[in-house]
DNA sequence: CGACTGATTGACTGCCCTCAAATAGGGTGG
DNA sequence: CCACCCTATTTGAGGGCAGTCAATCAGTCG
């Protein structure tokens, strides 16, 4: 049911007879781009797990901008606020860019699978706690990094969640507009900048993709924006 | 042990008896100003649920630079990321900000409650949801909405959580350099506008003191900032 | 070979930050 | 009660980052 190698935050900590067991209880199916999984504001009715694919989480505003939180890739899990109390609605939209398959359950049944297998709840816990470190990395990029650092930020973010690694470089199935949304930059910024990259020979860029060269050698160099956490080299 | 009135997301949905054999495996601590509650990094050994006073949530970058999310008030809870499974650092730093007590529990105390009372484990889902949601709000806030959007914005979220009713409108306890913080903006800025709704009425400062007169009147006016999920009337 | 979507480039604009310097509160000690 | 100090706050001038707009160019697919 579920691929080799998969690994899911999720389930962390479940035995596989309980992953088993847990796993008969959803739903699978299919999605397509641009489908819609979960739409900020409606009411929390299931929980989803993302198999295979790649999706999307994000906020609208008012006047239609998106928010862009990040990418889902398979293991990730979305919609964990069905699991409260009191039927709120999604906090987030989550739409599908590539064709994948996603595990779903229904609100009822993974509340009675919360209460029967703490390691669970557990797991679903671990997983909002990983989703608030991120947005708010996000909201410090945001706020203390400038347009060209929060570029670089994304760029080497995604060679880690999306990157298929080859012989020239990490290869990223990225637009500039999805880029520019994801680092809050404007798209004329981050065409500019992505030249002046490619100019020094740090990337190349192609109609829809981009090719990393070597990210090795300039990650953590100006940039503070790989990974707070690992930078601290003593 | 708790004061009259004390409600808390954390404790919600568990019975007085359970209520009782939860608090009895706590301890009691004051706090004061300035005090440390966890810092950001740190590893997570306690869980703490705030009785009294106030303190102050916030990141910092690498520059020394604070990165405000928000107030913490009576009933709520700080370092929930204590029950997830592989000891992982404290994702904010909390400080004290008044006087106040707080009741804490040690990490193996607390997994254990987690375990026998389901709807423990859930309050502290629901907890680190609305976390999630605020700071989602907060980066949203900061994306699309201006300097002065996002100070009345601040002094109306501040109004509702820490200010005091009176007869002249609603009082707030905070200084200049707080709101600009709170607000992502400068310090001059904060004055400049402050100084701006002085004129028009809006409302009245003296040191270290705000004075929000009848916040009825210009909620929901030009500023999408007041609540943008009651602003949406239809 | 069009048509469409994605990407580029330059010029301009504006929000808001920075910096410097002055001003005002409010408590303290004499 | 007044002089004093420390901190909070004000105000103006200047500048820079990055967004907006308009027009053009390039790659892909039918």
């Amino acid at each position: 049911m579920l691929p080799r190698g998969f690994r899911s935050t999720f389930l962390e900590g479940l035995t596989t007879s309980e992953i088993k067991i847990i796993l008969a209880a959803a739903r699978q199916e299919q999605i397509s781009p641009r489908q819609v999984l979960q739409q900020e504001g409606d009411l929390a009715s299931r929980l989803c797990l993302l198999v295979t694919g790649r999706v999307a989480a994000y906020r609208l505003a008012q006047d239609g901008c998106r928010l862009f939180f990040g990418w889902g890739v398979p293991g990730d899990t979305f919609g964990l606020v069905t699991i409260v109390r009191e039927l709120p609605p999604y906090l987030v939209t989550i739409e599908a860019v590539q064709e994948g398959s996603i595990l779903t359950w229904r609100r009822a049944s993974c509340q009675a699978l919360a209460v029967q297998y703490p390691n669970l709840s557990r797991g679903m816990n671990s997983v909002v706690t990983q989703y608030l470190d991120h947005v708010m990395d996000v909201l410090a990029a945001r706020s203390f990094q400038t347009a060209d650092e929060r570029l670089m930020r994304i760029l080497l973010k995604s060679a880690r969640q999306i990157g298929r690694m080859g012989p020239e470089g990490i290869a990223l199935d990225l637009t500039n507009e999805q880029l520019a949304e994801a680092a809050q930059v404007s798209l004329f910024t981050a065409s500019r900048q992505l030249s002046e990259w490619e100019d020094r020979g740090i990337l190349k860029k192609s109609r829809g993709k981009i090719l990393l060269r070597a990210p090795h050698h300039f990650v953590g160099q100006q940039f503070g924006a790989s990974d707070p956490k690992s930078s601290e080299t003593p």
